[in-house]
DNA sequence: CCTGTAATTGACCGATTGTTCCAGAAAGGC
DNA sequence: GCCTTTCTGGAACAATCGGTCAATTACAGG
C-alpha cells in the first residue's frame, strides 16, 4: 500500500547522530540536517516529526547502537586489568577524535538537559546504566575475592562512572594520551 | 568627552554572563541578550562588539570574577579536611542549583570548544589553573608530610581536577547530596 | 552660550529559522 | 487499466536571526 520509502531509517537516524553530534542541538538547523541526512524536508517530517523529536530519536539510537564503548573488555578477564583495558580503549578513543568531541549524551546533557525533561531523562538513564555495569562486574569481583570491602561496591560504580564523565571534559582541554593515562592511573590505583 | 555610558560595564557583563551561562551560546539571541542587559542594541555592539565578542568577555568575567569557587578553603587548614571541605562546598552548591547547572567554563567548553578555538583555549586555562591550585597545595602537603610519595603531585592534581569535572555532569543526572557526597568520599580516600 | 564627541533610540536590513502547503510521482490492491 | 495510499520536491510561510544605519540626545571643554 502507498508508496515506498526511498530511504532506510536507521542510516538516516545514523548520519542525524553524526549532524547534532557534531553541532548541537541549537547549533542545527533543519536546513543542515535536510542536506546532510540526503531526504526530502518533508520526508523529514514526516517519518521523523519535528527537529525536537528527531534529536530525541537520534539520541535513543546513539545509546542503543551507536555508543561503541566496549564493556565487553570488562568481563572478558579479572577486574583490574578488565578496568585498565576498558579505560585505556576509552582515553584511546577520546585523544584521537580530531576536535575533541567527547561522548554525545555528555553534549546532550550539557547543552539540553537543563531545559528539556525528555534529555535529562536519558542522561540520567545513561548514567545508571554506566553504573549498573560497573556495580555487576564489582560485585562479581567482590565474591571471587578479587577486592576488599573498604570501598562500598555501589559508591565505587559511582566513583567510575564520574571518573569517566570527568575524562569527558579533561580530553577537551588536553587531547594528550599519556596526560589522561596519567589520570586513569591515579583514579585505578583505588582498588590497590 | 562626549556623553557618558548610561550602565556600569561590569555590572552588563555580569547580566551576560546569566544569560548565556542559563541558554548557552546558540541558544541566546541578541534580542534575548537586549532585554536582560537592559541597554540598547546599539550600545551593546558599540561596547562589547557582536555576539561572539560579547560571550568571550563575558566568559573572561566569569572566571576572573564570578567564579565563587571557595579556594580558599585549601590552604587555612591541613590538606584533607581542606580538600574535603572544598570538595563539600562545591558538591552542596550543586545540588543548590535549581535545574542542575554546572560551571561556566563546563558548559561552554561542552558547547564551543570543539569549534571555537579561543573558547578552547579558556577552557585550558581554566583547567591548568585548577590544576595549578592543586598541586601547590599538594606540594606544600608533600613538604609538610601530609601526603606519602606514592603518587606524583601532578598527576594527583590532574586526577581531582579529573574528578570535579566529573561531578559537574554527574550532578546534571543526579542532583543529590548524599549521592556526591559518596563520589566525594571515594575519591579523597586515596590520600589515605 | 556653542561646538565636538560619544551614547542612545528605534527602525531597518537581508539571511536564516522551524515548519507547512501543495502538486506530482510511485508503488500496491483491485 | 484505475484507485488509493504514501512519499517526494520545491515553493512558501511568518518569525526570528545577527548586525547596521541614521537621527537624536546628552554630556565635556571652550
Amino acid at each position: 500500500m502507498g508508496r515506498p520509502k526511498e530511504f532506510e531509517r536507521d542510516a538516516v537516524l545514523d548520519r542525524a547522530i553524526e549532524v547534532f553530534w557534531d553541532r548541537g542541538y541549537d547549533g542545527t538547523s533543519m536546513a543542515d540536517l535536510v542536506e546532510a541526512l540526503g531526504i526530502g524536508r518533508q520526508s523529514l517530517y514526516d517519518t521523523f516529526g519535528d527537529k525536537r523529536s528527531l534529536y530525541l530519536l537520534a539520541l535513543d539510537r546513539y545509546r542503543s547502537e551507536r555508543n561503541t564503548t566496549p564493556w565487553h573488555l570488562l568481563d572478558e578477564q579479572p577486574l583490574r586489568p578488565g578496568l585498565r583495558a576498558l579505560f585505556t580503549a576509552i582515553v584511546d578513543w577520546m585523544a584521537d577524535e580530531p576536535d575533541g568531541r567527547s561522548c554525545m549524551m555528555v553534549c546532550a546533557a550539557a547543552e539540553r538537559a537543563p531545559h528539556d525533561r525528555e534529555v535529562e531523562r536519558r542522561f540520567c538513564a545513561n548514567t545508571e546504566q554506566m553504573e549498573r555495569r560497573f556495580t555487576a562486574r564489582l560485585e562479581r569481583a567482590r565474591a571471587d575475592g578479587e577486592i576488599g570491602g573498604q570501598h562500598d561496591v555501589t559508591a565505587l560504580a559511582r566513583y567510575l562512572t564520574n571518573a569517566l564523565y570527568g575524562l569527558n571534559l579533561t580530553a577537551k582541554a588536553r587531547r594528550d594520551r599519556a596526560y589522561l593515562h596519567q589520570i586513569v592511573d591515579v583514579t585505578l590505583s583505588i582498588l590497590g
